[in-house]
DNA sequence: CGGTAATCTAGAACAAGTTACAGAGTTGAT
DNA sequence: ATCAACTCTGTAACTTGTTCTAGATTACCG
Protein backbone atom coordinates (compact mmCIF):
# COMPACT_ATOMS: atom_id res chain seq x y z
CA UNK A 1 0.00 0.00 0.00
CA UNK A 2 1.06 3.63 -0.43
CA UNK A 3 3.08 5.63 2.02
CA UNK A 4 2.05 8.68 4.04
CA UNK A 5 -1.49 8.42 5.39
CA UNK A 6 -4.09 9.61 2.95
CA UNK A 7 -6.17 12.58 3.83
CA UNK A 8 -9.49 13.14 2.14
CA UNK A 9 -10.87 16.61 1.48
CA UNK A 10 -7.52 18.31 1.18
CA UNK A 11 -7.18 22.02 1.79
CA UNK A 12 -6.62 24.02 -1.32
CA UNK A 13 -7.43 21.93 -4.35
CA UNK A 14 -10.95 22.50 -5.56
CA UNK A 15 -13.20 19.51 -5.79
CA UNK A 16 -12.86 19.44 -9.58
CA UNK A 17 -10.37 16.60 -10.18
CA UNK A 18 -11.71 13.48 -8.59
CA UNK A 19 -9.04 11.32 -10.23
CA UNK A 20 -6.20 12.78 -8.18
CA UNK A 21 -4.98 10.18 -5.70
CA UNK A 22 -5.54 12.34 -2.60
CA UNK A 23 -2.47 13.67 -0.87
CA UNK A 24 -1.26 13.54 2.70
CA UNK A 25 -0.70 16.73 4.64
CA UNK A 26 3.01 16.72 4.08
CA UNK A 27 2.42 16.15 0.41
CA UNK A 28 -0.06 19.01 0.29
CA UNK A 29 2.55 21.13 2.00
CA UNK A 30 5.18 20.13 -0.55
CA UNK A 31 2.79 20.88 -3.37
CA UNK A 32 2.04 24.30 -1.93
CA UNK A 33 5.74 25.05 -1.45
CA UNK A 34 6.40 24.13 -5.04
CA UNK A 35 3.60 26.27 -6.42
CA UNK A 36 4.69 29.14 -4.23
CA UNK A 37 8.27 28.88 -5.39
CA UNK A 38 7.10 28.67 -8.97
CA UNK A 39 4.99 31.80 -8.68
CA UNK A 40 7.78 33.62 -6.90
CA UNK A 41 10.39 32.80 -9.51
CA UNK A 42 7.93 33.59 -12.27
CA UNK A 43 7.19 36.97 -10.73
CA UNK A 44 10.86 37.82 -11.05
CA UNK A 45 11.80 36.85 -14.56
CA UNK A 46 8.84 35.24 -16.27
CA UNK A 47 8.84 31.92 -18.06
CA UNK A 48 12.61 31.61 -18.40
CA UNK A 49 13.25 32.38 -14.76
CA UNK A 50 11.24 29.38 -13.66
CA UNK A 51 14.01 26.83 -13.79
CA UNK A 52 13.17 23.40 -12.54
CA UNK A 53 16.35 23.05 -10.48
CA UNK A 54 15.70 26.37 -8.82
CA UNK A 55 12.08 25.57 -8.13
CA UNK A 56 13.19 22.33 -6.55
CA UNK A 57 15.76 24.07 -4.41
CA UNK A 58 13.47 26.94 -3.39
CA UNK A 59 10.74 24.56 -2.34
CA UNK A 60 13.17 22.23 -0.59
CA UNK A 61 12.29 19.25 -2.65
CA UNK A 62 14.42 16.97 -4.76
CA UNK A 63 14.30 17.44 -8.49
CA UNK A 64 12.82 14.00 -8.96
CA UNK A 65 10.06 14.82 -6.52
CA UNK A 66 9.25 18.01 -8.33
CA UNK A 67 8.82 15.98 -11.48
CA UNK A 68 6.64 13.50 -9.65
CA UNK A 69 4.28 16.29 -8.67
CA UNK A 70 4.42 18.13 -11.97
CA UNK A 71 5.57 16.07 -14.91
CA UNK A 72 6.92 19.05 -16.83
CA UNK A 73 7.65 22.73 -16.53
CA UNK A 74 4.50 23.49 -18.48
CA UNK A 75 2.42 21.34 -16.15
CA UNK A 76 3.89 23.23 -13.24
CA UNK A 77 3.13 26.63 -14.69
CA UNK A 78 -0.38 25.69 -15.73
CA UNK A 79 -0.99 24.47 -12.20
CA UNK A 80 0.40 27.75 -10.95
CA UNK A 81 -2.11 29.52 -13.15
CA UNK A 82 -4.93 27.38 -11.80
CA UNK A 83 -4.03 28.35 -8.31
CA UNK A 84 -3.80 32.04 -9.18
CA UNK A 85 -7.08 31.90 -11.05
CA UNK A 86 -8.87 30.41 -8.09
CA UNK A 87 -7.61 33.22 -5.98
CA UNK A 88 -8.67 35.80 -8.54
CA UNK A 89 -12.11 34.31 -8.98
CA UNK A 90 -12.59 34.65 -5.25
CA UNK A 91 -11.47 38.26 -5.34
CA UNK A 92 -13.67 39.11 -8.28
CA UNK A 93 -16.72 37.53 -6.72
CA UNK A 94 -16.53 39.96 -3.84
CA UNK A 95 -17.07 43.09 -5.91
CA UNK A 96 -19.40 42.19 -8.73
CA UNK A 97 -19.21 44.56 -11.70
CA UNK A 98 -21.92 47.19 -11.89
CA UNK A 99 -22.40 47.68 -15.63
CA UNK A 100 -25.83 47.96 -17.23
CA UNK A 101 -25.50 45.29 -19.87
CA UNK A 102 -23.90 41.88 -19.63
CA UNK A 103 -21.32 43.00 -22.17
CA UNK A 104 -20.28 45.88 -19.97
CA UNK A 105 -20.02 43.72 -16.90
CA UNK A 106 -17.89 41.13 -18.66
CA UNK A 107 -15.60 43.75 -20.14
CA UNK A 108 -15.29 45.36 -16.75
CA UNK A 109 -14.45 42.09 -15.06
CA UNK A 110 -11.85 41.18 -17.63
CA UNK A 111 -10.25 44.58 -17.38
CA UNK A 112 -10.11 44.16 -13.65
CA UNK A 113 -8.36 40.83 -14.13
CA UNK A 114 -6.10 42.46 -16.65
CA UNK A 115 -5.07 45.14 -14.20
CA UNK A 116 -4.27 42.45 -11.68
CA UNK A 117 -2.02 40.79 -14.22
CA UNK A 118 -0.33 44.09 -14.95
CA UNK A 119 0.85 44.20 -11.38
CA UNK A 120 2.86 41.01 -11.99
CA UNK A 121 3.65 41.09 -15.67
CA UNK A 122 6.41 38.50 -15.38
CA UNK A 123 4.13 36.07 -13.63
CA UNK A 124 1.49 36.68 -16.26
CA UNK A 125 4.06 36.02 -18.93
CA UNK A 126 5.07 32.69 -17.45
CA UNK A 127 1.55 31.48 -16.98
CA UNK A 128 0.12 32.58 -20.29
CA UNK A 129 3.09 31.37 -22.29
CA UNK A 130 2.86 28.01 -20.61
CA UNK A 131 -0.85 27.86 -21.29
CA UNK A 132 -0.56 28.43 -25.01
CA UNK A 133 2.56 26.36 -25.39
CA UNK A 134 1.03 23.36 -23.70
CA UNK A 135 0.75 20.30 -25.89
CA UNK A 136 -1.78 17.48 -25.70
CA UNK A 137 -0.22 15.97 -22.60
CA UNK A 138 -1.38 18.97 -20.61
CA UNK A 139 -4.86 19.18 -22.09
CA UNK A 140 -6.74 18.17 -18.96
CA UNK A 141 -5.06 20.85 -16.90
CA UNK A 142 -5.45 23.51 -19.57
CA UNK A 143 -9.08 22.56 -19.89
CA UNK A 144 -9.51 23.07 -16.19
CA UNK A 145 -8.11 26.58 -16.51
CA UNK A 146 -10.46 27.20 -19.38
CA UNK A 147 -13.45 26.06 -17.35
CA UNK A 148 -12.43 28.34 -14.54
CA UNK A 149 -12.18 31.26 -16.94
CA UNK A 150 -15.56 30.43 -18.39
CA UNK A 151 -17.00 30.40 -14.90
CA UNK A 152 -15.63 33.86 -14.23
CA UNK A 153 -17.15 35.23 -17.40
CA UNK A 154 -20.52 33.59 -16.85
CA UNK A 155 -20.46 34.95 -13.34
CA UNK A 156 -19.99 38.44 -14.69
CA UNK A 157 -22.83 37.92 -17.14
CA UNK A 158 -25.03 36.80 -14.32
CA UNK A 159 -26.30 33.79 -16.21
CA UNK A 160 -27.49 30.50 -14.88
CA UNK A 161 -28.38 28.65 -18.06
CA UNK A 162 -26.49 30.08 -21.01
CA UNK A 163 -27.71 29.21 -24.48
CA UNK A 164 -25.34 27.45 -26.91
CA UNK A 165 -25.06 30.76 -28.72
CA UNK A 166 -23.97 32.47 -25.58
CA UNK A 167 -21.48 29.76 -24.83
CA UNK A 168 -19.98 30.30 -28.25
CA UNK A 169 -19.68 33.97 -27.51
CA UNK A 170 -18.01 33.19 -24.22
CA UNK A 171 -15.60 30.91 -25.96
CA UNK A 172 -14.70 33.60 -28.45
CA UNK A 173 -14.22 36.03 -25.61
CA UNK A 174 -11.80 33.63 -24.01
CA UNK A 175 -9.91 33.26 -27.25
CA UNK A 176 -9.61 37.00 -27.51
CA UNK A 177 -8.62 37.32 -23.89
CA UNK A 178 -5.75 34.86 -24.20
CA UNK A 179 -4.51 36.11 -27.51
CA UNK A 180 -4.77 39.75 -26.53
CA UNK A 181 -2.78 38.98 -23.40
CA UNK A 182 -0.09 37.44 -25.49
CA UNK A 183 0.18 40.39 -27.83
CA UNK A 184 0.41 42.65 -24.82
CA UNK A 185 3.01 40.49 -23.08
CA UNK A 186 5.17 40.38 -26.16
CA UNK A 187 4.96 44.13 -26.49
CA UNK A 188 3.01 44.14 -29.74
CA UNK A 189 -0.09 45.76 -28.29
CA UNK A 190 -0.59 48.50 -25.75
CA UNK A 191 -2.81 48.29 -22.73
CA UNK A 192 -5.27 50.59 -24.46
CA UNK A 193 -5.30 48.25 -27.42
CA UNK A 194 -6.14 45.29 -25.22
CA UNK A 195 -8.94 47.27 -23.65
CA UNK A 196 -10.44 48.05 -27.02
CA UNK A 197 -10.20 44.45 -28.13
CA UNK A 198 -11.92 43.21 -25.01
CA UNK A 199 -14.67 45.76 -25.31
CA UNK A 200 -15.09 44.95 -28.97
CA UNK A 201 -15.45 41.23 -28.46
CA UNK A 202 -17.81 41.72 -25.57
CA UNK A 203 -20.30 43.27 -27.92
CA UNK A 204 -20.90 39.74 -29.12
CA UNK A 205 -22.76 39.12 -25.92
CA UNK A 206 -25.40 41.72 -26.67
CA UNK A 207 -25.66 40.12 -30.06
CA UNK A 208 -26.68 36.79 -28.58
CA UNK A 209 -28.66 37.61 -25.45
CA UNK A 210 -31.64 39.58 -26.81
CA UNK A 211 -33.45 36.58 -28.42
CA UNK A 212 -35.68 34.10 -26.58
CA UNK A 213 -36.10 35.89 -23.23
CA UNK A 214 -39.41 34.20 -22.41
CA UNK A 215 -40.95 30.86 -23.16
CA UNK B 1 33.50 44.91 -47.02
CA UNK B 2 30.99 42.07 -47.02
CA UNK B 3 31.40 38.80 -48.83
CA UNK B 4 29.24 37.34 -51.59
CA UNK B 5 28.01 39.93 -54.06
CA UNK B 6 24.84 41.63 -52.98
CA UNK B 7 21.79 41.21 -55.12
CA UNK B 8 18.95 43.69 -54.96
CA UNK B 9 15.33 42.64 -55.48
CA UNK B 10 15.74 39.08 -54.33
CA UNK B 11 13.36 36.37 -55.40
CA UNK B 12 11.07 35.25 -52.64
CA UNK B 13 11.09 37.77 -49.82
CA UNK B 14 8.34 40.30 -50.12
CA UNK B 15 9.30 43.92 -50.19
CA UNK B 16 8.18 44.40 -46.61
CA UNK B 17 11.43 44.48 -44.63
CA UNK B 18 13.64 47.15 -46.04
CA UNK B 19 16.13 46.81 -43.21
CA UNK B 20 17.31 43.35 -44.25
CA UNK B 21 20.83 43.59 -45.62
CA UNK B 22 20.01 42.06 -49.04
CA UNK B 23 21.30 38.57 -49.72
CA UNK B 24 23.33 37.08 -52.51
CA UNK B 25 21.93 34.32 -54.65
CA UNK B 26 23.72 31.59 -52.76
CA UNK B 27 22.50 33.08 -49.54
CA UNK B 28 18.96 33.17 -50.84
CA UNK B 29 19.39 29.56 -51.82
CA UNK B 30 20.63 28.66 -48.36
CA UNK B 31 17.75 30.50 -46.78
CA UNK B 32 15.29 28.65 -48.99
CA UNK B 33 16.90 25.31 -48.21
CA UNK B 34 16.67 26.04 -44.54
CA UNK B 35 13.02 27.06 -44.68
CA UNK B 36 12.24 24.03 -46.79
CA UNK B 37 13.95 21.68 -44.36
CA UNK B 38 12.17 23.36 -41.49
CA UNK B 39 8.76 22.92 -43.09
CA UNK B 40 9.54 19.35 -44.02
CA UNK B 41 10.62 18.37 -40.52
CA UNK B 42 7.69 20.23 -39.03
CA UNK B 43 5.30 18.38 -41.32
CA UNK B 44 6.51 15.15 -39.83
CA UNK B 45 6.47 15.66 -36.11
CA UNK B 46 5.48 19.24 -35.35
CA UNK B 47 7.33 21.64 -33.14
CA UNK B 48 9.49 19.06 -31.40
CA UNK B 49 10.58 17.43 -34.63
CA UNK B 50 12.17 20.63 -35.82
CA UNK B 51 15.57 20.18 -34.24
CA UNK B 52 18.15 22.74 -35.09
CA UNK B 53 20.91 20.20 -35.76
CA UNK B 54 18.62 18.30 -38.09
CA UNK B 55 17.52 21.41 -39.88
CA UNK B 56 21.15 22.32 -40.36
CA UNK B 57 22.02 18.90 -41.68
CA UNK B 58 18.99 18.65 -43.95
CA UNK B 59 19.68 22.00 -45.48
CA UNK B 60 23.41 21.34 -45.78
CA UNK B 61 24.43 24.24 -43.70
CA UNK B 62 26.54 24.45 -40.58
CA UNK B 63 24.76 24.92 -37.29
CA UNK B 64 26.39 28.29 -36.80
CA UNK B 65 25.17 29.42 -40.19
CA UNK B 66 21.65 28.34 -39.40
CA UNK B 67 21.80 30.54 -36.32
CA UNK B 68 23.15 33.40 -38.35
CA UNK B 69 20.12 33.23 -40.60
CA UNK B 70 17.59 32.57 -37.87
CA UNK B 71 18.70 33.54 -34.39
CA UNK B 72 16.48 30.98 -32.68
CA UNK B 73 14.20 28.07 -33.33
CA UNK B 74 11.20 30.31 -32.85
CA UNK B 75 12.56 32.81 -35.35
CA UNK B 76 12.99 29.99 -37.79
CA UNK B 77 9.48 28.69 -37.37
CA UNK B 78 7.91 32.10 -37.53
CA UNK B 79 9.79 32.71 -40.75
CA UNK B 80 8.52 29.37 -41.98
CA UNK B 81 5.03 30.54 -41.21
CA UNK B 82 5.61 33.78 -43.07
CA UNK B 83 6.64 31.87 -46.11
CA UNK B 84 3.65 29.54 -45.89
CA UNK B 85 1.30 32.45 -45.35
CA UNK B 86 2.54 34.20 -48.44
CA UNK B 87 1.86 31.10 -50.41
CA UNK B 88 -1.59 30.76 -48.94
CA UNK B 89 -2.49 34.37 -49.52
CA UNK B 90 -1.64 33.85 -53.15
CA UNK B 91 -3.80 30.75 -53.32
CA UNK B 92 -6.71 32.43 -51.58
CA UNK B 93 -6.57 35.43 -53.84
CA UNK B 94 -7.26 33.26 -56.84
CA UNK B 95 -10.68 32.08 -55.74
CA UNK B 96 -12.30 34.90 -53.83
CA UNK B 97 -15.07 33.81 -51.47
CA UNK B 98 -18.60 34.25 -52.75
CA UNK B 99 -20.59 34.97 -49.59
CA UNK B 100 -23.22 37.68 -49.45
CA UNK B 101 -22.00 39.57 -46.43
CA UNK B 102 -18.48 40.46 -45.45
CA UNK B 103 -18.84 38.26 -42.39
CA UNK B 104 -19.67 35.26 -44.54
CA UNK B 105 -16.78 35.87 -46.85
CA UNK B 106 -14.29 36.20 -44.02
CA UNK B 107 -15.57 33.09 -42.29
CA UNK B 108 -15.39 31.24 -45.57
CA UNK B 109 -11.85 32.35 -46.21
CA UNK B 110 -10.69 31.42 -42.74
CA UNK B 111 -12.33 28.03 -42.99
CA UNK B 112 -10.54 27.51 -46.28
CA UNK B 113 -7.26 28.35 -44.60
CA UNK B 114 -8.19 26.08 -41.76
CA UNK B 115 -8.78 23.18 -44.12
CA UNK B 116 -5.39 23.80 -45.64
CA UNK B 117 -3.83 23.61 -42.20
CA UNK B 118 -5.69 20.40 -41.50
CA UNK B 119 -3.83 18.78 -44.35
CA UNK B 120 -0.56 19.35 -42.50
CA UNK B 121 -1.53 19.37 -38.85
CA UNK B 122 2.03 18.87 -37.63
CA UNK B 123 3.26 21.79 -39.65
CA UNK B 124 0.42 23.88 -38.32
CA UNK B 125 1.34 22.83 -34.82
CA UNK B 126 4.95 23.88 -35.19
CA UNK B 127 4.12 27.24 -36.71
CA UNK B 128 1.30 28.23 -34.40
CA UNK B 129 3.10 27.11 -31.27
CA UNK B 130 6.14 29.10 -32.29
CA UNK B 131 3.99 32.11 -33.00
CA UNK B 132 2.34 32.19 -29.60
CA UNK B 133 5.46 31.21 -27.74
CA UNK B 134 7.52 33.95 -29.30
CA UNK B 135 8.89 36.49 -26.87
CA UNK B 136 9.73 40.12 -27.46
CA UNK B 137 12.84 39.35 -29.45
CA UNK B 138 10.68 37.97 -32.24
CA UNK B 139 8.10 40.74 -32.19
CA UNK B 140 8.98 42.24 -35.56
CA UNK B 141 8.60 38.91 -37.30
CA UNK B 142 5.42 38.02 -35.48
CA UNK B 143 4.05 41.41 -36.34
CA UNK B 144 4.79 40.76 -39.96
CA UNK B 145 2.78 37.56 -39.78
CA UNK B 146 -0.02 39.45 -38.14
CA UNK B 147 -0.03 42.07 -40.88
CA UNK B 148 -0.15 39.36 -43.49
CA UNK B 149 -3.12 37.78 -41.74
CA UNK B 150 -4.85 41.12 -41.50
CA UNK B 151 -4.33 41.60 -45.20
CA UNK B 152 -5.97 38.27 -45.94
CA UNK B 153 -8.99 39.13 -43.84
CA UNK B 154 -9.36 42.61 -45.27
CA UNK B 155 -9.08 41.07 -48.72
CA UNK B 156 -11.97 38.78 -47.92
CA UNK B 157 -14.01 41.68 -46.63
CA UNK B 158 -13.31 43.56 -49.81
CA UNK B 159 -12.40 46.74 -48.00
CA UNK B 160 -10.07 49.49 -49.06
CA UNK B 161 -10.31 51.87 -46.15
CA UNK B 162 -11.45 50.08 -43.02
CA UNK B 163 -12.71 52.17 -40.14
CA UNK B 164 -10.99 51.92 -36.76
CA UNK B 165 -14.00 49.96 -35.57
CA UNK B 166 -13.57 47.49 -38.36
CA UNK B 167 -9.88 47.17 -37.64
CA UNK B 168 -10.74 46.30 -34.07
CA UNK B 169 -13.09 43.63 -35.28
CA UNK B 170 -10.39 42.27 -37.54
CA UNK B 171 -7.99 42.20 -34.66
CA UNK B 172 -10.45 40.28 -32.54
CA UNK B 173 -10.99 37.87 -35.40
CA UNK B 174 -7.28 37.26 -35.54
CA UNK B 175 -7.17 36.65 -31.82
CA UNK B 176 -9.93 34.11 -32.15
CA UNK B 177 -8.32 32.52 -35.15
CA UNK B 178 -5.01 31.94 -33.38
CA UNK B 179 -6.48 30.80 -30.12
CA UNK B 180 -9.03 28.54 -31.77
CA UNK B 181 -6.25 26.96 -33.77
CA UNK B 182 -4.38 26.24 -30.58
CA UNK B 183 -7.31 24.62 -28.89
CA UNK B 184 -7.81 22.48 -31.95
CA UNK B 185 -4.13 21.56 -32.20
CA UNK B 186 -4.00 20.52 -28.60
CA UNK B 187 -7.08 18.40 -29.04
CA UNK B 188 -9.32 20.45 -26.79
CA UNK B 189 -11.70 21.53 -29.52
CA UNK B 190 -13.13 19.75 -32.52
CA UNK B 191 -13.05 21.01 -36.06
CA UNK B 192 -16.75 21.74 -35.80
CA UNK B 193 -16.09 23.77 -32.69
CA UNK B 194 -13.49 25.88 -34.45
CA UNK B 195 -15.93 26.46 -37.28
CA UNK B 196 -18.57 27.72 -34.89
CA UNK B 197 -16.11 30.00 -33.13
CA UNK B 198 -14.97 31.50 -36.39
CA UNK B 199 -18.49 32.05 -37.58
CA UNK B 200 -19.44 33.54 -34.24
CA UNK B 201 -16.63 36.04 -34.17
CA UNK B 202 -17.21 37.01 -37.78
CA UNK B 203 -20.61 38.34 -36.82
CA UNK B 204 -18.69 41.23 -35.30
CA UNK B 205 -18.08 42.45 -38.80
CA UNK B 206 -21.73 42.96 -39.57
CA UNK B 207 -21.90 44.77 -36.28
CA UNK B 208 -19.38 47.34 -37.42
CA UNK B 209 -19.91 47.71 -41.14
CA UNK B 210 -23.51 49.02 -41.38
CA UNK B 211 -22.72 52.56 -40.16
CA UNK B 212 -21.24 55.35 -42.28
CA UNK B 213 -21.48 53.78 -45.76
CA UNK B 214 -21.41 57.13 -47.57
CA UNK B 215 -19.75 60.42 -46.99
C1' DC C 1 46.04 39.27 -59.06
C1' DG C 2 46.37 40.14 -53.78
C1' DG C 3 44.45 41.81 -49.63
C1' DT C 4 40.94 42.06 -46.51
C1' DA C 5 36.67 41.67 -44.39
C1' DA C 6 32.80 39.08 -43.96
C1' DT C 7 30.79 34.40 -44.19
C1' DC C 8 30.78 29.51 -43.79
C1' DT C 9 32.16 25.00 -41.68
C1' DA C 10 33.06 21.64 -38.19
C1' DG C 11 33.04 20.67 -33.81
C1' DA C 12 33.40 21.52 -28.88
C1' DA C 13 31.21 23.57 -25.01
C1' DC C 14 27.49 25.27 -22.22
C1' DA C 15 22.54 25.64 -20.32
C1' DA C 16 18.27 23.97 -18.85
C1' DG C 17 14.57 20.44 -19.23
C1' DT C 18 14.10 15.70 -18.44
C1' DT C 19 15.23 10.95 -17.11
C1' DA C 20 17.52 7.29 -14.41
C1' DC C 21 19.01 5.20 -10.31
C1' DA C 22 20.68 3.83 -5.76
C1' DG C 23 19.95 4.49 -1.20
C1' DA C 24 17.34 6.50 2.72
C1' DG C 25 12.85 7.62 4.82
C1' DT C 26 7.61 6.88 5.56
C1' DT C 27 3.52 4.49 5.96
C1' DG C 28 0.10 1.08 6.82
C1' DA C 29 -0.58 -3.77 7.67
C1' DT C 30 0.41 -7.86 9.97
C1' DA D 1 8.34 -4.65 15.91
C1' DT D 2 8.84 -6.02 11.31
C1' DC D 3 7.83 -6.10 6.61
C1' DA D 4 6.48 -4.62 1.99
C1' DA D 5 5.36 -0.92 -0.82
C1' DC D 6 5.72 3.40 -1.79
C1' DT D 7 7.93 8.03 -1.65
C1' DC D 8 11.73 11.20 -1.20
C1' DT D 9 16.64 12.58 -1.81
C1' DG D 10 20.90 13.41 -4.15
C1' DT D 11 23.27 13.02 -8.11
C1' DA D 12 24.67 11.79 -12.65
C1' DA D 13 23.44 11.30 -17.37
C1' DC D 14 21.09 12.42 -21.48
C1' DT D 15 18.77 15.69 -24.87
C1' DT D 16 18.30 19.65 -27.49
C1' DG D 17 18.65 24.73 -27.93
C1' DT D 18 22.28 28.01 -28.04
C1' DT D 19 27.03 29.93 -27.95
C1' DC D 20 31.89 29.90 -29.06
C1' DT D 21 36.16 29.14 -31.62
C1' DA D 22 39.62 28.26 -35.14
C1' DG D 23 40.33 27.63 -39.51
C1' DA D 24 38.66 27.40 -44.50
C1' DT D 25 35.98 30.04 -48.23
C1' DT D 26 34.05 33.67 -50.62
C1' DA D 27 33.34 38.25 -52.32
C1' DC D 28 34.70 42.73 -53.20
C1' DC D 29 38.10 46.47 -54.00
C1' DG D 30 42.01 48.41 -55.74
Amino acid sequence: MPAEAKVEASTSRSAAQSDTPALTERQEARRRRILHASAQLASRGGFDAVQMREVAESSQVALGTLYRYFPSKVHLLVATMQSQLEHMHGTLRKKPPQGETAAERVAQTLMRAFRALQREPHLADAMVRALTFADRSVSPEVDQVSRQTTAIILDAMGLENPTPDQLSAVRVIEHTWHSALITWLSGRASIAQVKIDIETVCRLIDLTSPPAPRD
